[in-house]
DNA sequence: CTAATAGTGTCTGTTAGACACTATATA
DNA sequence: TATATAGTGTCTAACAGACACTATTAG
């Protein structure tokens, strides 16, 4: 595979480079990851993340953005790098090395997508279980299922990551529609650490605090209606651009 | 995207794939970084990161740990891996995909392997600036110089990697001989924070607090003598294994 | 009214920085 | 002695969790 550019640049064999992408959710309050069922060999009728190979003349985040548009049928959807995966044997075909990528989206605009493409795109929702040793699981209607190749600890990866950067990034917002109650953004921090978080220091803290990219919540003045007092709802303020 | 098992995988070109590794130090008060004089085209007679071809069956991290030993005749450091570059233009011969990692050594190994080495070896330490802005330039001898490729950008990132897990990690004693006074730990935070940092608390909490691993600090008993009053040598404390 | 959820006030322990203080070596 | 560096004690502010309290809706 050698280039015609100026100079060969080596004789040695290449890889094939790839994308996966973790789709991260939060539904039904519990993490859960979009994953397709492969049609063929290897690891056929399994569930794997949605991924493609990297063209020549893209870049990696260009590749990630068109996985989450052809594949996930999400356009506009941002995917941070996460780490890349070079174990020799993790693709039986060969020598495939995959750049994991990361996306954050509402559940509510991933169920649009779900039930518009109806079952024959072969997309699903599995729901991920975390043991407080950090080991994770796959469920689908209650089953345990067993991704392809390494997916799973690419999955893991991620969780870890987004628990990581949770307190300060955007993270929980970009995981809920653009107007929310309090109560929205603690529970999704609440199921992404797995564990409970305080009320009333939550509340302050992302009242008085601004975001990292220096924007604030503010008061929209409506309220969510439910069955008992109503939730006020709160939105991020616009950008200073 | 034909996926025909077990063989072919893709039709589409695949691209090289590198490892470049920024392999940090402290040195007189200052970040450096190893940098490699090129001998042959592109960006002959820059210095840049060394770096080398992954080759097939190897994992990215054996081939850091190999570019480590045989370019920087450091085996035994260990390198985690930071990002992936992909953007088509940063190698002007062709399709080149570079996996960044980084390392820490003490500047005292890297000053042992330069002189014994020699300057025929073309290993260079240059400085790294890093502005209040985060922005980052290199210096050698007070003059600044600008790496080949975008190995300025993979530095950067390095620093603005090591610099937000600095208080979780052992990193600092990564950059210290195996005895050091707490003022040397001191000093290591504040070269790569950029700032001052508390002497009181941060004393405190050195040796209250466990090691992310769980290991503690220990006085040796011993003390480094200097001009003036002199400092306990700590040490830490043995892996449980 | 009660039930249920929304939202607040107050206490307490931990962490971090400021800053002044003591301690101990060399010269 | 002076001086420079090593190391500590104390105050204060910010932050986080615990927990009880008030507020407002549906029914």
């Amino acid at each position: 595979m050698v280039k015609n550019a100026p100079l060969p640049i080596s004789s040695f064999p290449t890889p094939h480079l790839t994308v996966d992408v973790v789709l991260l959710t939060i539904d039904q309050g519990a993490m859960k990851v979009l994953l397709m069922r492969r049609t063929c060999e290897p690891f056929a009728d399994h569930l794997v993340l949605p991924g493609g190979f990297v063209r020549e003349h893209q870049t990696l985040d260009a590749t990630a953005r068109w996985v989450l548009a052809e594949k996930a049928r999400l356009p506009d959807v941002e995917a941070e790098q996460l780490y890349t995966f070079s174990e020799p044997a993790r693709d039986p075909r060969g020598w495939v090395v995959s750049v994991a990528h990361f996306a954050l989206v509402p559940a509510s605009r991933l169920r649009a997508v779900l039930t518009d493409a109806g079952e024959d795109a072969d997309l699903q929702l599995a729901a991920i279980s975390v043991e407080p040793s950090g080991e994770v699981s796959l469920a689908l209607e209650g089953e345990v299922i067993e991704p392809g190749f390494d997916h799973l600890s690419i999955i893991a990866t991620a969780v870890e990551r987004i628990r990581g950067k949770l307190d300060w990034s955007m993270a929980a917002f970009a995981l809920l529609p653009p107007e929310f109650t309090l109560y929205d953004v603690q529970r999704v921090h609440e199921v992404i650490l797995g564990r409970p978080v305080n009320k009333a220091h939550f509340r302050k803290r992302m009242l008085e605090r601004p975001m990292p990219d220096g924007r604030r919540l503010i008061a929209t003045g409506k309220f969510q209606r439910g069955h008992h007092r109503p939730a006020e709802l709160y939105k991020l303020e616009e950008h200073a651009a």
